[in-house]
DNA sequence: GTGAAAGCGCTAACAG
DNA sequence: CTGTTAGCGCTTTCAC
């Protein structure tokens, strides 16, 4: 079916290490017989086979990348990047997705290594725990984490701390007070942890009280009564939400709206991801942005620079700049909060708490 | 560093073909010494290299899949089910994306080859008319197409003929009468193509007449004044939109928003795609819905049914149901179409064409 | 039931 | 400059 080094050989008249030099080290072969092994080579329409050159050695130009789902449009994009300078420089990518569960990054990994990539761009759930990255410190191969928010190993992401305390104080900028933070169920992931934390060094810095983050189930419909109810309770009602990612903001402004709350009249929404989705709806979603396919392109490049040999500054943790859009979702607060109808809206008949 | 297959047989004191055998088919060797390799196999926590197997032998486990792009959610989908299948069953993906660039395609498809994938999961620009195609129903590997919509290939798909022409009827038996098409810039597509032919036949049968798929540059932020004139030209202004696909639908809604038409009151809206999101914007975008993690899946299906050796069935289109999400974007047409406050909402100033 | 040996397609010494 | 040779890790006859 397909022709080997071996048919061109013979078709050329040579032995296989001229014609395996000729497309090498063409320097290094007589130009008349470079000119009749490229023809066999045309004749053939050989290519030569990455298995035969992955098997003898070192290597494969294979990266394996391991990405916990692409149903987030915020790890499409990463892939999206490196795939852009991974062809430009003809290396292959070997995807797994691994739904956010342990157990399949770890049998993603040794999947990936078994296959011989030379390198592994990934990002798992909690990265300063996690004993598999010690497994790939200690024996290979090298990797690069994305958006794992790290100083110990070597990753690319932004300052999840910093980009959520700016956003938060932006919040109390706009007058805001009352701030809740609303996490996903996936809440366990290092990213929201150092979310919640900027959110909190930033309340406690304006003198006030941060509460922990507000668990919110995905994939409801509707807005549970019990998170309604943290919404509705009196004097500590929050006039703002800072969400721990874009999906689960447009969720929450579903059932917002959903329960007859107005946004940003009687709520204030920030995001964060800055999906390029959040700027279509109405109100345009304001969110703290991460420049994904940037990260997904730095990543490639500090991988790159790792197998190249550099060890020294390729191997800590890079956070690229964020940016914050200040979009229609968060009103400025003035002397009365709330007003009695978003006050009865909140609360329709027997939700009341 | 990794230990292999000769280092086990080492460690156990018997030969490489028997830890061969102990691992490809136990029943064939000895129980006590099954049981000594295993055990040797353990210790040295060894993995057999897929790339010996995949030099020796027919079977890589390794499909390539070949996408237009990742930012479109459509493709992120389809490509998330079928790594859910992949990975369950054992075998390896390899991603290369071609910006719907026809020369990219034949780059990706020619690594891949190269590469000894069993198969191929493709969405191509156009698939009728695509030389490569033929290329690979000659010479292997086999492939299965997604979403591209033709009669003579294999492929997994919605029917968009009908899917369109379901759509736009819709929009009819709402009341509408003069009805646009818009499409993206990739207006080429096979897809493209299909959905207009869908929209003109649904008007003729109504006794309207359609017209041209009207082009819209995705990127721009506003709408151009070209456009804008098209939605506003006296007695054959449009009342709805239907839109190639929801992403466009969602540029589009912005930029009616900004030149202060508004949607559904003063334009209807319909996409194509069902994106999730799309429901999450106020008001909901009205769509037809493509099931695209069951397309993954089925194409998957599909491409293992055919390297299993099935020709008859598996080799022709398969159309699956699509949806018809009727969201808020759409308003029912009663007998005055338009209002004058939209018209002059339409026309600013010095945009009047 | 087990081992020896050939070979998948290729690269890399080492000779000539 | 070119050919010979020895593997890379594995599977698979073919003997024993």
């Amino acid at each position: 079916m397909t022709s080997t080094i071996k048919d061109v050989a013979a078709h050329a008249g040579f032995s296989i290490a001229t014609v395996s030099r000729a497309i090498n080290a063409p320097h290094t072969v007589n130009p008349v017989t470079l000119a009749k092994v490229r023809e066999a080579i045309d004749a053939l329409k050989f290519r030569p086979s990455p298995l035969g050159r992955q098997l003898r050695g070192e290597r494969t130009r294979l990266i394996g990348v391991v990405l916990p789902t692409l149903a987030n449009p915020v790890f499409a994009e990463c892939l999206q990047g490196i795939d852009e300078l991974a062809s430009a420089q003809g290396f292959r990518l070997m995807l797994m997705t691994t739904q956010y569960d342990a157990q399949r990054e770890r049998h993603a990994i040794e999947t990936l290594r078994a296959q011989r990539v030379e390198g592994l761009i990934l990002t798992v759930a909690d990265a300063d725990t996690h004993p598999l990255l010690d497994e790939l410190d200690a024996d290979g191969p090298l990797y690069v984490l994305m958006h794992n928010d790290t100083k110990r190993r070597p990753s690319v992401s932004v300052d999840n701390h910093r980009a959520a305390f700016d956003g938060v104080r932006m919040l109390i900028a706009h007058g805001h007070r009352r701030i809740l933070m609303l996490a996903g169920t996936l809440a366990a992931s290092d990213r929201a942890r150092q979310r919640h934390a900027g959110y909190a060094q930033a309340m406690e810095q304006a003198g006030l009280t941060p509460a922990p983050a507000l668990e919110v189930d995905f994939n409801a419909e509707a807005l549970a009564p019990s998170v309604l109810a943290h919404l509705s309770t009196g004097p500590t009602r929050p006039t703002a939400l800072f969400c721990s990612n874009d999906l689960l903001a447009m969720v929450v402004m579903r059932g917002l709206r959903r329960a007859h709350l107005r946004v940003p009249q009687d709520m204030s929404i920030l995001g964060f991801d800055g999906l390029a989705m959040g700027e279509l709806l109405a109100p345009p979603l304001a969110s703290i942005g991460t420049p994904n396919g940037e990260i997904g392109r730095a990543a490639w490049q500090r991988l790159m620079a790792r197998i190249g040999g550099d060890y020294a500054g390729a191997s800590l943790g890079l956070a690229l700049p964020h940016t914050l859009r200040e979009g229609g979702t968060i009103a400025a607060i003035g002397g009365a909060p709330f007003s009695e109808a978003a006050d009865q809206r909140l609360m329709p008949g027997p939700m009341r708490a």
